[in-house]
DNA sequence: AGGTGTGAAAGTGTTCACAGCC
DNA sequence: GGCTGTGAACACTTTCACACCT
């Protein structure tokens, strides 16, 4: 039996685990810029706020990189959480909705150190439509379905606002598009091939006000103290 | 024994439920908009892209605020779920940073319906302090500490390059925020007594990118069908 | 000695299914 | 009849602790 890509494990990387990769594959181009050769899990582990536990059996998801008594390789373990995530190929993003949050993203040029291309970038307003923004051009919505195709776009950035949102997707799920990257403040209804990433600023600010009245609140005064953990 | 405020559970309502409620609490308020009286769980867990079973747990944390029978009064739910989440007082909110993405989160004007209130706009950028931003005055970051106690700061947003987030977290933390929302790529450094919620597009892309190769990968063709919630 | 990889235990979160109330 | 609230089962995640390798 062969096989040329030697993989790690067939199938199933927890979704817990998928979602910190992008995590350690940061600080590990960190440590790769300053010239660390290789990294132990406690340090890595430190470095990103994670128990070194955690760190290891995530990594383990991936296949046996380490070397005992002394760490990973830096290099090497980059590439595998690159491969791993599908940073090895290009992806072309698309920003739908060029307001001020669509501009922010278009010009935050670290868009993710590699692996992204921002293709396209899409309005209904005519108005703005042929400005350049990030050295890219403004296009009308209309032509969404030819942008979409002409330029192979397989993420869909929605920073349009919250009405026009559910019809945008709808759009982007027709021509093909199964990930979607959603800033507007809506719930999204797709098929469930589809994937959708909500991004939410309020709701982020909603959670942090609930924390942040528990602890100005009269609770937690007496049991406070001695309860490892109670906060988090 | 008297209590004022009947208090449902005296503590701890989980976390993941609390990760929910601002998206039930918008439901809500569009239910609320449309002059809908009462909602099943079924409703507006289909609304709100959840299971039944897991809204009613939800609200149960709440206390019993529904009618078996019947569904929950849209009007009272909402006044309980924004109490819980602590929105029935004003917060504060700092943006340090204010280039393309914190403009957009300053112009971003439904800042979570009610509740917050953007208090102070700071940057170290010399030329842009001064320029006025969402009618705020932008000022130095050099008079932070002095910014947050005026303003009775409890919510910091950051939204600075890289580089400065960790400086300025810590000057947020050393003048007593211990509520800040991180935009910037990094991993930041805080007290076990400050809450720390973290946005970042290029880890989102890269969750996203994970899935788009699965799907376009040899994997799961065979397995696709059949299992029930093999996404998600 | 030092540090990975992993069973096993503990902790959290989700879903089912139904008793009980309106 | 319809719908909530919740015990119990299940699934997923984290953490511990240690065997095993270098």
């Amino acid at each position: 039996m062969t096989r040329r890509t030697p993989r790690p494990r067939e199938r199933g990387i927890p979704e817990a685990t998928v979602a910190r990769l992008p995590v350690y594959l940061r600080a590990l181009q960190a440590l790769n810029d300053q010239g660390t050769p290789t990294i132990s899990s406690e340090d890595l582990a430190a470095i990103t706020g994670v128990n070194s536990a955690k760190l290891r059996k995530d990594l383990s998801h991936l296949g046996s990189y380490g070397t005992r008594g002394v760490g990973y390789d830096v290099d090497y373990l980059i590439y595998q959480v690159s491969r791993e995530l599908g940073l090895t190929q290009d992806w072309s993003v698309a920003i739908i909705g060029i307001g001020n949050l669509g501009r922010a993203l278009a010009n935050y040029g670290g868009f993710g150190s590699r692996g992204f291309r921002i293709a396209a970038l899409l309005d209904a307003d005519s108005s703005i439509v042929g400005d350049k923004v990030a050295g890219l051009p403004v296009r009308h919505i209309e032509i969404l379905e030819e942008v979409v195709a002409g330029e192979s776009v397989s993420i869909g950035v929605i920073a349009t606002p919250a009405a026009a949102a559910q019809s945008v997707c709808d759009r982007l799920v027709g021509c093909g598009v199964t990930s979607v990257l959603n800033f507007a403040p809506v719930v999204l209804n797709v098929p469930p091939s589809v994937d959708v990433r909500k991004v939410d600023l309020s709701i982020e600010l909603q959670i942090l006000a609930f924390h942040e009245q528990r602890k100005s609140d009269g609770y937690g005064g007496p049991e406070w103290f001695g309860i490892p953990g109670s906060l988090t």
